[in-house]
RNA sequence: GGGCGAUUAGCUCAGCGGGAGAGCGUCCCCUUUACACGGGGAGGGUCGGCGGUUCGAAUCCGUCAUCGCCCACCA
C-alpha cells in the first residue's frame, strides 16, 4: 500500500499487546448475551483464589479456555467465557491473620464483625490482582459477567443448597474423626489433605500384662498418642497373641489397664503384629473403636498441645471413669506441644525400660494442602454431607458415557474417587466464608433456615423460643465452588443465561482437582439443575521444570509468567510457547522456555512477511480476493493447497484439544511453507501478476487460523492487510469452501522444492559462493514451463541452459534437472549419491521380492513401494550416467 | 500395596505398523532491497534392555530396569 508509513522492522509486543487488548475492551467483543439463534459455547472459568497470582499453570489451563472461546466465536457460535474468583476461605483468612499480626492484632481480639469488614476491604483492594495478569496474557473472558463466590446471588445459592440438602436428610451434624489443621485452626476435607514422605522412627513399646506377665510389644510412629490408648489390637488368627486376647495390658508410666482385642484390620506381618488403638487420633483406630464399642478420649487439643483427657462427646460415665481416674499421671505432659511431647514421652519411656527398639523409618504424614501444617486427626463435632446418594448419579453419568474425559484415562480417577467416597466434612472454623445457615435454641435444638427471620418463625412454632444463637462455623470453600457452573448463570433464578448456557460444553482443569472439584460440580449440578454441568472434561498436563520437578515457590524453580515470560516474549510468545508443548496423552509438561523464544521470533518472522507484502511495488489489492484460477501460477496453486490443508489440520486439532499439534502445524506453515518458500518464490518475474493478491489472501486466512493462540500479532497483521470488519476477534474462521486446492500442481511444486534443495546442497558442497550463479541444465521438454523454470532460477539462484531429453510426467521432468560443475567434487558427489541410491534400490527390491509383503501388505503400500523403486532406479541411472560422463 | 505415565540426536520433544524427524545447541558459508529476532548447508541416533507377534516393529504384546505422578486404614 503506497503512501502508508513504513512498518517497523521488528515487531514490538510490548507496544502492540496492551494497545490491542484495550481496543478489544473498547469494542466490547468479549461480551455476549444469550442468543438461542446460535449454538451455545460456554466455559466457566475455574475461579482463581483472591489470594492467587498468575502462575505457569494458568498458562496451560486458562490459555486453552481463551483459545476455545475465541475459536468458537469465530465459528459463529454464541461463545462466552465467564470469569470470577473464589473467596478461598482458609487461604484468605491465613493472609489476613498474618497481616493483623504485623499490626499486633488478632482475629479473636478484633471480633467477627470487624474481622469480616477488614476481609472485605482486603478483597476489594487486592482480590482482583490476578485479572491484570490475565489481561496482560490476552485472556478475553466476558468481564461484565465476572462473579465472586461470595456475591449475594451466589451466597443465596449456597444457602438454598444447604437448606435443601439438610431437609432432604443429606446434611447432618455429628461427632466424627476429622482432619484438623492446628495452624489454620480449622478442619479440612479428606480431599484437601496431602501425604508427604518424612523420615522418622518406628518405636517399639512394651505393654506389660496386668497379671505381671510379659505382655506384648507394639510398634508405633506416634508414641505421644499412647496417652489416649484404649486397647491393643491383634489379628484374630495371630497365634502369637491368642493367649492374650481378652486379657489386659498396662500402659507404661500412667499405669492404665487396657484390653487386648482381636480385629481383622490388623496386619500380622507389619511391625510386631500388635497395634495400639487410639480411636480419637487415627482413622483406622477410630473404626476399630466403633466396632468394639471402645471409649474415645482425646489427648491432643485444637491448638496441638497435650490436654487430658478431653471428652468431645457424650461418653458413658462408666467408660470415662477408669480413664479419668488416671489423668493425674498424665499431668507432666499437659500443655506440651505435640512434637515436644513426643520427644519427652519417648525419653521417659526409654528411662522406664518400656522402649524396646527405635527403628529408623520412612512414613507418610498427612499435611494440609493449604497451610502445609501436619494434620491432626481429631474427634470433633462437625457438619457433614452424606455422599452416597449424590455420588451414585454422578458415577452413572460417567459409566453411561454422558460425561466424557479427555484424555480418557482420567475418567478412572473420577470413578475411583466417587466409588469410594466418604461423607464430606463441610464445616470450617474460619470466619471468612459462607456462615452456616444454622441456629441453636438455648436447649441446643438445631434449626436450619434460609435466614434469621425464617429461623425465628421455626423456633417459635417448634420450640416456643425466640432466643437463638447462630453457628459460628463457615462452609468449606468447595461447597460454593461446587455450584459454580450454574450459580454464575443466576441459579436458582431461571435466567435466560441458565436456559441457554447450561450445561457448559467443556470444563478445563488440571488433574489434581478432578475429585476435589469436578466431581462436586457434577454431583451438585445433577441434583439441583437436573443436568450434567458439562459434557466434556479436558484435563491439562501439570507443569514441571526441565529437571522434572514440580514447580514450587519453596524449591525456587517456579516460573512467573508475568515477570519471567511476558516481558521477554510477549503474551503471544508465552501462549504459543506453552501450547506448543502440550500433548494430549502426556500428563506432565517439562516447561522449556526455548519454545517461547522460538514463538517470539516466529511473530517477528510473520511481521516481516507482512512488511514484504506491503512493500510490493504493485501494492496490495483493496479487498481479500483471489485472482481467477486460470491465472494462478504453480506456486500459487501449491500455497493455496497447503493453506487449505493447514486450516483443516488446525481445525481438527482445536476440536480435539490437540493444542500442541495446532501450534506445530501453524508454525510449520507460517515459517517454512509461507515465508521460506512461497515468499521467496514470489520474487520470480512470472509471479508478478498474482503475488500481491495471493500473499494477502493466504496471510489473511492464516492469521485468522492462528488468532486463538496468539491474539495480538495476528490482529496487528490482519488490520494491516485488506480485511473485513473491525477486529479479527469477531472475524470468521477461514472458510474451506473459499480455499481452492490443486493436488496435481501442488505435487509438481513439491518436486521443484526437492530439486532446489538438491541444487543448494550441490552448491554448498562444490563451494560455489551464494553470490555466484549456479549453472543448471533443464531438459528441453521443460521449456515453456515458466512456473517451474522461473522458480528454479530464482530459488536456486541459477543460470539455466537446456539439454536434450527428459520425458515423462511433470514431476519426472523436474527431477531430471541437473547442476553443472566441472570440479572433482562433482565426481565425489555423484559417487556418494550412486552408493546411497544403490542401497535404497536394494532395500526396495528386497522388500518387493518378499512374497509375504506383496501378498499381505495393503495394495496402496505395495504400489507406493513400486513407485519409489522406479524413482530410485531412474535417479540411480541418471547419476550413473552423469558419473560416466565425467570420465 | 494398587493404578497411570515416561524412556527416540548433547537438551526439550514430535512421530505410534511400511524409507529415523523438529526446534535449540554444535560446525561451515552468507549483511542477497521482508526479516542477522535472518537465509543456506553439514554433522549427530544399534528409537532404555531382553523376548514375542508380523512379510515388516521406534510404533503392537510380554517382561525387566530407571524416572515421575496419583490412590490406599500397614500402626
Amino acid at each position: 500500500m503506497n503512501g502508508r508509513p513504513e512498518l517497523p522492522k521488528h515487531y514490538d509486543p510490548d507496544e502492540v499487546e496492551p494497545r490491542l487488548y484495550r481496543r478489544s475492551l473498547d469494542l466490547g467483543v468479549f461480551h455476549e448475551e444469550p442468543d438461542p439463534a446460535r449454538p451455545p459455547f460456554i466455559i466457566s472459568m475455574p475461579p482463581p483464589n483472591i489470594t492467587g497470582r498468575a502462575h505457569l499453570g494458568h498458562g496451560s489451563t486458562y490459555t486453552p479456555m481463551d483459545l476455545l472461546t475465541r475459536y468458537h466465536r469465530m465459528l459463529g457460535e454464541n461463545a462466552d467465557w465467564i470469569p470470577g474468583q473464589d473467596h478461598a476461605a482458609i487461604a484468605t483468612e491465613a493472609v489476613l491473620v498474618r497481616e493483623l499480626a504485623t499490626e499486633g492484632l488478632t482475629r479473636d481480639g478484633l471480633g467477627r464483625e470487624q474481622f469480616l469488614a477488614r476481609a472485605w476491604e482486603w478483597r476489594e483492594k487486592y482480590g482482583y490482582a490476578i485479572n491484570e495478569s490475565f489481561q496482560r496474557l490476552g485472556f478475553g473472558p466476558d468481564w461484565a459477567r465476572e462473579r465472586f463466590t461470595m456475591d449475594p446471588g451466589l451466597s443465596a445459592a449456597v444457602v438454598k443448597v444447604f437448606v435443601d440438602l439438610y431437609r432432604d436428610g443429606l446434611i447432618y451434624r455429628g461427632t466424627r474423626l476429622v482432619n484438623w489443621d492446628p495452624k489454620a485452626q480449622s478442619t479440612l476435607s479428606d480431599a484437601e489433605v496431602e501425604n508427604e514422605e518424612r523420615d522418622t522412627f518406628l518405636w517399639h513399646l512394651r505393654y506389660r500384662a496386668e497379671d505381671g506377665g510379659e505382655g506384648l510389644v507394639i510398634a508405633t510412629t506416634r508414641p505421644e498418642t499412647y496417652l489416649a490408648d484404649v486397647a491393643v489390637a491383634v489379628h484374630p488368627d495371630d497365634a502369637r497373641y491368642a493367649h492374650l486376647i481378652g486379657k489386659n495390658v498396662v500402659l507404661p508410666l500412667i499405669d492404665r489397664a487396657i484390653p487386648v482385642i482381636a480385629d481383622a484390620a490388623v496386619e500380622s506381618t507389619f511391625g510386631t503384629g500388635a497395634v495400639k488403638v487410639t480411636p480419637a487420633h487415627d482413622q483406622t483406630d477410630y473404626e476399630i473403636g466403633q466396632r468394639h464399642g471402645l471409649p474415645m478420649p482425646t489427648v491432643i487439643d485444637f491448638d496441638g498441645t497435650i490436654a487430658v483427657p478431653l471428652w468431645r462427646y457424650d461418653e458413658a460415665p462408666e467408660k470415662r471413669a477408669a480413664i479419668d481416674a488416671q489423668s493425674a499421671k498424665m499431668q507432666p505432659y499437659v500443655g506440651l506441644e505435640r512434637f515436644a511431647a513426643r520427644k519427652r514421652i519417648v525419653e521417659d519411656l526409654r528411662a522406664a525400660g518400656a522402649l524396646v527398639k527405635e527403628e529408623p523409618y520412612q512414613t507418610k504424614v498427612p499435611v494440609s494442602s493449604r497451610s502445609h501444617a501436619v494434620i491432626e486427626p481429631l474427634l470433633s463435632l462437625q457438619w457433614f454431607v452424606r455422599m452416597e446418594s449424590l455420588a451414585q448419579p454422578a458415577l452413572e453419568a460417567y459409566r453411561s458415557g454422558a460425561l466424557r474425559f479427555v484424555p480418557e484415562r482420567f475418567g478412572r480417577t473420577y470413578e475411583y474417587g466417587l466409588a469410594n467416597i466418604r461423607d464430606w466434612n463441610i464445616s470450617r472454623q474460619v470466619w471468612w466464608g459462607h456462615q452456616l445457615p444454622v441456629w441453636y435454641t438455648p436447649a441446643d435444638d438445631v434449626i436450619v433456615a434460609h435466614d434469621e427471620a425464617e429461623a425465628l418463625v421455626i423456633a417459635q412454632e417448634r420450640y416456643g423460643t425466640s432466643e437463638l444463637r447462630r453457628d459460628p462455623d463457615t462452609l468449606d470453600t468447595w461447597f460454593s465452588s461446587g455450584l459454580w457452573p450454574f450459580s454464575i448463570l443466576g441459579w436458582p433464578e431461571q435466567t435466560p443465561e441458565l436456559a441457554h448456557w447450561y450445561p457448559n460444553q467443556v470444563m478445563i482443569t488440571s488433574r489434581d482437582i478432578i475429585f476435589l472439584w469436578v466431581s462436586r460440580m457434577v454431583m451438585l449440578g445433577l441434583r439441583f439443575v437436573g443436568k450434567l454441568p458439562f459434557e466434556t472434561v479436558f484435563v491439562t498436563p501439570l507443569v514441571f521444570d526441565l529437571q522434572g520437578r514440580k514447580m514450587s515457590k519453596s524449591l525456587g524453580n517456579a516460573i512467573d509468567p508475568m515477570t519471567d515470560l511476558v516481558p521477554k516474549y510477549g503474551a503471544d510468545g508465552t501462549r504459543f510457547g506453552i501450547l506448543r508443548q502440550m500433548r494430549l496423552e502426556s500428563q506432565e509438561l517439562r516447561f522449556d522456555e526455548r519454545y517461547c523464544d522460538e514463538a517470539k521470533r516466529f511473530a517477528t518472522k510473520l511481521w516481516n512477511a507482512l512488511r514484504y507484502a506491503c512493500a510490493l511495488e504493485e501494492g496490495l489489492p483493496g479487498a481479500t480476493v483471489l485472482p481467477p484460477h486460470d491465472r494462478l501460477t504453480l506456486a500459487d496453486k501449491w500455497i493455496l493447497t497447503e493453506l487449505r490443508r493447514t486450516v483443516e489440520t488446525v481445525q481438527r486439532a482445536y476440536d480435539g484439544f490437540e493444542f500442541g499439534v495446532a501450534a506445530d502445524t501453524l508454525l510449520q506453515f507460517g515459517w517454512y511453507t509461507y515465508c521460506d518458500w512461497y515468499v521467496e518464490a514470489t520474487k520470480a518475474p512470472t509471479q508478478r501478476a498474482t503475488r500481491a493478491a495471493v500473499l494477502s489472501f493466504v496471510l489473511n486466512a492464516f492469521v485468522r487460523a492462528m488468532h486463538p493462540i496468539a491474539p495480538f500479532v495476528t490482529e496487528e497483521i490482519w488490520l494491516t492487510l485488506p480485511h473485513d470488519g473491525a477486529t479479527i476477534v469477531t472475524a470468521s474462521w477461514p472458510d474451506l469452501a473459499e480455499i481452492p486446492a490443486f493436488p496435481a500442481e501442488a505435487d509438481a511444486f513439491r518436486a521443484v522444492i526437492e530439486k532446489v534443495e538438491q541444487l543448494r546442497n550441490a552448491r554448498a558442497e562444490w563451494g560455489i559462493a551464494p553470490k555466484e550463479t549456479l549453472r543448471v541444465e533443464i531438459p528441453a521438454s521443460l521449456q515453456g514451463e515458466d512456473g517451474v523454470t522461473d522458480a528454479i532460477a530464482t530459488l536456486a539462484r541459477a543460470e539455466l541452459a537446456t539439454y536434450d531429453g527428459g520425458d515423462g510426467t511433470l514431476r519426472e521432468r523436474i527431477l531430471a534437472i541437473r547442476a553443472v560443475a566441472d570440479t572433482g567434487k562433482l565426481r565425489e558427489r555423484y559417487t556418494r549419491e550412486v552408493a546411497r541410491l544403490e542401497s535404497e534400490v536394494a532395500r526396495s527390491e528386497k522388500k518387493l521380492a518378499n512374497e509375504g509383503f506383496v501378498a499381505k501388505a495393503s495394495a496402496d503400500v505395495v504400489a507406493a513401494e513400486r513407485a519409489k523403486l522406479a524413482d530410485y532406479q531412474r535417479e540411480l541411472d541418471r547419476n550413473r550416467d552423469a558419473l560416466a560422463a565425467l570420465v
